[in-house]
DNA sequence: AGAAAAACTTTACGCGCGTCAAGATTTGGA
DNA sequence: TCCAAATCTTGACGCGCGTAAAGTTTTTCT
């Protein structure tokens, strides 16, 4: 291979002894050619590297085969892992995905939106940055192209949500702190940058009244993604004031927790569930790094190949639609309790 | 704005008042028209909000404004990290990032690899998997598209390469450690992924060497990118087996170091310089995690900045210089050392 | 074997924009 | 004020491919 030197279709279509319309129909669909013309055609192109120019092809398509992946913060190994699943079943399915990351900033999610409206995508998967996505921008971009929200909901935006079930997360770890040792108390962010937490809240108190016991929330401050500085900080000031009022501490995400092990580490307490331990801590996301933290993290798992796979089917069933599902429906799979050491 | 539906250049240029050759020069370059005739475009741009057709631009030129970005393995955020400072900078230049992940397949580098050729990319940054690589293929796709190396390097691959210096990472942790209690082994995977661990042992030996010491390697198994697992079962068995030489280990990264930790927590052992603790750990990256392990880890860090800036800058200048340029240059930036609990 | 169905070839147009050439207009400087 | 330079307009072609229409060949089935 790599003798001839193809410029375009035309010469490529020559070379295999098949006429353009054909090949270009080859390219579509290699199905959609009778089996001896698949077969000549791709012969030739055993014997040269070409390749329909995408440029040309997307001019002429009304929709791309793109597909966008906005999520709100990369470095947080949890949206590269769930990104990484959805990539891999997007060019499984034939479609060409294509990463965003908003890093964190309103600004840059409003670029990202931008940029996939010139990409002509055939949809995209959009976790938005929540609390500080600029809600009329996002909706604005969802009525002009076919995208199912996953992760972090807003409601009534996009044509689909398809995310973990926060309360299954909270009922799940509070009801085994309660049923193995003092009742959690909540830690969290005074103002949190995802609407899950929300949730995660509601659905402490929600659980703490079904079991007849009385809710704490710790509130601490801070903004921004640096979750396991503000976790650590916010941790550091209650250890210090002596303030928690239980012994054990359900973190509303694992990044906080990891700050607050990290906490907890410098002040000597011994975090488990064994007799020398001073503390509890439990948490929810089974964060990749949780399984390594010092004490291994008790944690709720989110089942990423079910909310990656239903994403993405969803986002299928929405561009065979035609850009419009019959109704806003919104997914939420249970979650999984994995008990490590902390807790 | 957004009272209008423009079609194409041709009827945002009847709207604008200007011809279209005019307003084609003007997105191409907005300082090469006329202030005055600026000034009619930008008013224009208010009433609607027309973007000229990436795919018809892109078609007629023959490179395109696209930078491609490829990192081994983005679930590290290490990669996240230097990945978005590398896309903020092609931003701030006016270029189209586009991030790629090969999550430490070498089947997907491949991938990857093609469907940058299909983009036609103004140029590539590449941090290559390392030992995983498809060597002729990585090769054959530099000598097609402009490409600078980071991370990473391949001997003679690419236009140049741009990374950290290995040997400063190594003298500033062993000389440290050395001088500040016993002289440390080496902690470090028998296959590693990445050639830098293979120029990390190498300055071990050298500095032990140059201070009179005697070099202790110790080689775990395992494969892929799981490094904290590994590393953590790795050490699981050396403090198991009681074969640790010195009660100091010099990790060859901190993904192995935090699994490490995670063992000796396991095993109750206290980490630190002070006196109560059974065993110093240090390690080189800085990675993001590694001031929330427990106790917070020493560490040698990269100059991020100095390494993407670089790395981009180079790019600006292979593009500038028509894909080529004069010789392969090999960029090297000292590390710095970062003195926290673990050493 | 014959006819209908399926797949192909030929021809042609259009997509939206880059870019060139020739001529018209505006600008800046003496 | 006048001229050269800079900038613009007009008109036209090409990029590589999708896709439609009309006619031809091959396949399939009875």
């Amino acid at each position: 291979m790599g003798e001839q030197k193809i410029r375009n279709m035309e010469e490529f279509a020559a070379l295999s002894g098949i006429s353009r319309p054909t090949v270009s129909k080859y390219f579509n669909d290699p199905n959609s050619v009778r089996p001896s013309t698949r077969e000549r055609i791709e012969a030739a192109l055993e014997h040269c590297d070409y390749r329909p120019n995408i440029y040309a092809i997307n001019q002429n398509r009304r929709l791309t085969k793109n597909i966008g992946i906005v999520v709100p913060f990369l470095a947080d190994p949890f949206f590269a892992e769930i990104a990484r699943q959805i990539e891999q079943r997007c060019i499984a399915a034939g479609f060409w995905p294509i990463l965003f990351s908003a890093h964190g900033q309103q600004e840059l999610e409003n670029n990202i939106l931008d940029s996939l409206r010139s990409l002509k995508p055939a949809g995209v998967l959009l976790a938005p940055l929540g609390r500080a996505s600029d809600r009329k921008k996002v909706e604005a971009f969802c009525a002009e192209v076919p995208t199912v929200l996953f992760d972090s909901n807003i409601a009534g935006i996009g044509e689909a949500f398809v995310g973990s079930d926060n309360f299954s997360f909270v009922s799940q770890s509070v009801e085994y702190l309660s049923r193995t040792g003092e009742p959690p108390c909540f830690f969290e962010m005074r103002t949190p940058a995802n609407p899950n937490a929300n949730k995660r809240r509601a659905a402490y108190f929600k659980t703490m009244e079904t079991l007849g016991l009385e809710p704490r929330v710790i509130k601490i401050e801070g903004e921004g993604w640096s979750f396991e500085e503000i976790g650590r900080d916010g941790a550091r000031r209650v250890l210090e004031d002596r303030s928690l009022p239980t012994n054990t501490v359900l973190c509303s995400n694992d990044r906080l927790a990891i700050g607050f092990l990290a906490a907890c580490y410098e002040r000597g307490l011994r975090v488990g569930r064994g007799d020398g331990c001073a503390l509890r801590v439990a948490s929810h996301d089974d964060h990749p790094f949780s399984r390594f933290t010092c004490p291994s993290l008790t944690t709720v798992a989110h089942d990423y190949d079910s909310v990656a796979n239903r994403s993405v089917e969803t986002l299928f069933e929405l561009i065979e639609g035609g850009g419009r599902l019959p109704e806003r429906t919104e997914t939420l799979f249970p979650a999984r309790l994995v008990l490590r050491a902390s807790a």
